[in-house]
RNA sequence: GUGACUGUAGCUCAGUUGGUUAGAGCGCUGGCCUGUGAAGCCAGAGGUCGCGGGAUCGAAGCCCGUCAGUCACCCCA
């Protein structure tokens, strides 16, 4: 292989069939976007170094070692989006939207990470999601959950589950994390390396650790429910009502704590069990704090981001997908005088737009043009050889019932056609 | 960043204890079956056996390194 030019690693080529089955995910997305009143929001692809140490935070994962970060021709420090709703919020704050009340944006597009691909994880990725910003009310929470749950359900993925938590604010989390603290550190030698890294950096973290040798001190740590403070509790009371109202079932989950370090209260994780390793579709949480971090006002917010590759992943696996049907046209002409004949039919038929329109130039005969039109699942052949000229017709052949029809050949061809589609 | 496994034609893979010009299927190109499609027959193109070094009379098979891919860890969409 040549590996000197191949796509750099955690990239991935995308060709047709595949690029149809991301458009069709695309149209639908926007479609339900729509649905929920939400319109498009487009960033740069890269943007300040600074909004995302600001942002997402200086001890997350992404800010320590997954930044693709580049110094430009003026010496400013720029880094690739490694995630959307810091630059959504910093493009909103930027232009004054929040002067004009609530924000429901939602975007798709790629991000950038740089991390070692496998199974549902790539150095370029695309993300789908939603931002609900100025509501500080538990249904913006369920309504954000609700999208994402239609979503699943319109592909019918099966086998997912919601998690979810609340993590508190900044009045009771700091409390909580002192407990989680003085429950691990007698014991901190027993933890698992990984985790007593956590235990200094974010406490929390531990709690959502795989090792073996944690989970017995996981399992007997405090409970953050306990720790909650009453403005928080009642949220979380309210999302949770919100969302029995919308229908979406879920699962509270103690354990999910969320790697960014911007959210407050509600966090969520959709799980799917047809997934590798990487088996979170979809996750988000709210984030009160975030725009007044970023130098603007107090703007309380939710949102969630979904993973394209591993969604459509997730579909495939699920056997969602419908098989490509048979659609259009194979022009075949036999002959040099033949395809001088049949060019202007063919371009009538591309013009009138009612499916693709195939045609070979090769100089092929009959046989080989047939297969040509399997290949490219054509429903129709529109055979013109010397037979046909001299006659004055054309063949129109179905490929599905293999029952050839001739028709007359001449200016009102194209309007006899008319009535194909698929 | 760490680990395991893999790396032979466009694709999927053979290649037997190291031994002469490296194979198959599919795909591609051309031909045949005197113009009717997932077919058959014939022929052809296409490979510095990931790359570099080493030991050997001799390496696609062994040793070392390196790069890439895959999966997993960390973490996340």
């Amino acid at each position: 292989m040549p590996s000197k030019l191949a796509a750099p690693r955690g990239t991935q080529d995308i060709f047709p069939p595949q690029t149809g089955r991301w458009q069709e995910l695309e149209a639908r997305i926007a479609a339900l976007a729509r649905r929920y009143g939400y319109g498009e929001i487009r960033t740069p692809i890269f943007e300040s170094t600074d909004l995302f140490v600001r942002g997402v935070g200086e001890t997350s994962d992404i800010v320590e070692k997954e930044m693709y970060t580049f110094t430009d021709k003026g010496g400013r420090s720029m880094t690739l989006r490694p995630e959307w709703t810091a630059p959504v919020m910093r493009a909103a704050l930027q232009h004054g939207l929040f002067t004009q009340g609530p924000q429901r944006l939602y975007y798709l597009g790629p991000i950038f990470r740089y991390e070692r691909p496998q199974a549902g994880r790539y150095r370029q990725s695309h993300q789908f999601g939603i931002e609900c910003a100025g509501y500080a009310e538990p249904q913006a929470d369920a309504e954000v959950i609700s999208l994402a749950w239609d979503l699943l359900q319109e592909y019918a993925i099966g086998g997912v589950t919601l998690y979810l938590n609340s993590i508190g604010d900044k009045t009771c989390r700091p409390k909580y994390r002192d407990a989680l603290r003085a429950h691990f550190a007698p014991h901190r030698e027993s933890l698992s390396a990984d985790s007593q890294r956590r235990l200094e950096r974010n406490p929390l973290r531990v709690l959502d650790s795989k090792a073996p040798e944690d989970q017995a001190l996981v399992a007997s740590a405090p409970r953050l429910e306990s720790f909650l403070c009453t403005d928080c509790r009642a949220h979380f009371e309210g999302v949770k009502l919100a969302l029995e109202a919308a229908g979406v079932p879920y699962t509270v989950d103690a354990r999910i704590v969320r790697g960014l370090d911007y959210y407050t209260r509600t966090v969520f994780e959709f799980i799917s069990d047809a997934l590798g390793a990487q088996n979170t579709l979809c996750a988000g949480g709210r984030y009160d704090q975030l725009v007044g971090s970023l130098g603007g006002p107090d703007v309380p917010a939710v949102g969630f981001a979904l993973g394209l590759e591993r969604f459509l992943w997730a579909i495939e696996s699920a056997g969602t997908s419908e098989e490509a049907r048979r659609e259009g046209v194979q022009a075949i002409a036999i002959g040099s005088q033949a395809l001088q004949a049949l060019l202007p039919l063919v371009t009538g038929l591309r013009r009138k737009g009612a499916g693709p329109v195939f045609i070979d130039y090769g100089d092929r005969k009959l046989l080989a043009q047939l297969k040509i039109a399997d290949r490219n699942n054509a429903r129709y052949a529109l055979i013109l050889g010397e037979n046909e000229l001299a006659a004055g017709s054309i063949v129109l052949r179905d490929l599905v019932t293999r029952t050839d029809r001739p028709l007359p050949f001449g200016k009102d061809t194209l309007e006899a056609l008319g009535e194909l589609k698929g």
